[in-house]
DNA sequence: CCACATATACCACTAAAGTGGTATACAAAA
DNA sequence: TTTTGTATACCACTTTAGTGGTATATGTGG
């Protein structure tokens, strides 16, 4: 029952690895089979050794974090990967986690919070720490609220047409679908180019789609 | 420095809110002031009484949680605001999340967890069970991942090309752009539409934004 | 070397999309 | 009541978009 998990460490710092690699060996469970100081090293090593999990550093020099979780995936590699990053930035955290990694801690987590993580990400689940559990609900927050001012503007036939036109809808199928003429459809597009300012509807079909007018 | 935090509870079932407030009321610090079972009633309670929390259902019967959580934040209520809910279903969690709620709790959360929610809400924070995170976060990671395979089957300029009428360009500036002639375009989007299975440009602008073909 | 895929090009044709103008009916706001 | 905004409609016209076919040059994998 108690599975040991072979963990590779991936980090240009060798003394944060001297650190980690100690915590870490203390408990029975778990062990570093191997270290890696960059990118091109950490796919050597987890090409050869198929580790349980993988320890990545993100702000590495030379190929980073992501370009290295890229190539890990790419390179079929099945380990489980946990980003470790001092680095609590939107952008990273997202980035992270849309490339396949299993878990996100920062570098300043409690070691009993880093090894609880491993533990869990070493069979497959996914973890992800508290604070950065609120980055990420507040980047999902800010992806809808811009720009519904425009929005505002549109009357209600016209935000339907939009919303049909998202949908990649010809003018011909919205004429039907609302039981209007095609020519009163082209109307209302017209409108609604002008007030948002757009001039086609491929942009406003973009438009709707990234801003979620649903 | 013990701040009282005042809370509306809005549920339809009049047993859970019993309960739920039972619960809130032993605790000092904690108290329910007002309960609704509807959103309406939701609404006028909240202007009412301005409570420095919303225990916010989702799953109630007739104008419904989401439809509930807006309203609320177009009639100007400050109000922190948890959505109480028995589902994990990404949609909700992600909706009531760019909707404005601060967090997002499971109705067979343990009652110490809902009571450190709540307190941490009542402060504006933005709280999120650590299995509504994993959710989130694999939310993240659908979202870039889907249908590569069709991308896979573009030749590099059709990528290009697709990319250019994500953006609303039309076959005249691509070609422009591009250094080619506008008939030259046509026959890529031709192509690429075909590929793709799609019937309009309007289609294909649609899809790279959603599956974010950048 | 040959076959295949790719990028390019031109053409003619059809089909959508978008523009400008005018007009009617209705409801809400001033 | 008059004005304004909205939804509808029709029309003529221009511009884009999309289809089908043919063709050439280039490079890559069998």
């Amino acid at each position: 029952m108690v599975s040991h998990s072979r963990i590779l460490l991936v980090d240009d710092h060798p003394l944060l690895r001297k650190g980690v690699a100690q915590l870490i060996n203390m408990e029975p469970d778990l062990s570093v089979i191997a270290e890696a100081s960059n990118g091109e090293q950490a796919i050597q090593e987890a090409i050869r050794h198929q580790p349980d999990l993988i320890l990545l550093d993100l702000n590495m020099k030379g190929m980073n974090g992501i370009d290295t979780l890229q190539a890990l995936k790419k390179a079929d590699v099945t380990s489980n990967i946990v980003v470790f990053t001092v680095s609590d930035s939107e952008e990273d955290v997202t980035r992270a986690l849309k490339f396949g990694a299993n878990g996100y801690i920062l570098k300043d987590s409690e070691p009993e919070v880093l090894l609880e993580f491993i533990r869990k990400s070493a069979k497959g689940e996914m973890v992800l720490s508290q604070q950065l559990t609120q980055i990420l609900a507040s980047a999902l927050k800010n992806e809808s609220s811009p720009e519904k001012t425009i929005l505002n503007q549109l009357t209600d036939r016209e935000l339907e047409i939009l919303k049909l036109i998202s949908l990649g809808d010809s003018n011909k199928i919205i004429a039907r679908k609302l039981d209007i003429t095609e020519g009163t459809v082209k109307v209302h597009v017209k409108h609604l180019l002008r007030k948002m300012g757009l001039r086609s509807r491929v942009e406003a079909a973009v438009w709707a789609v990234e801003y979620q007018v649903k």
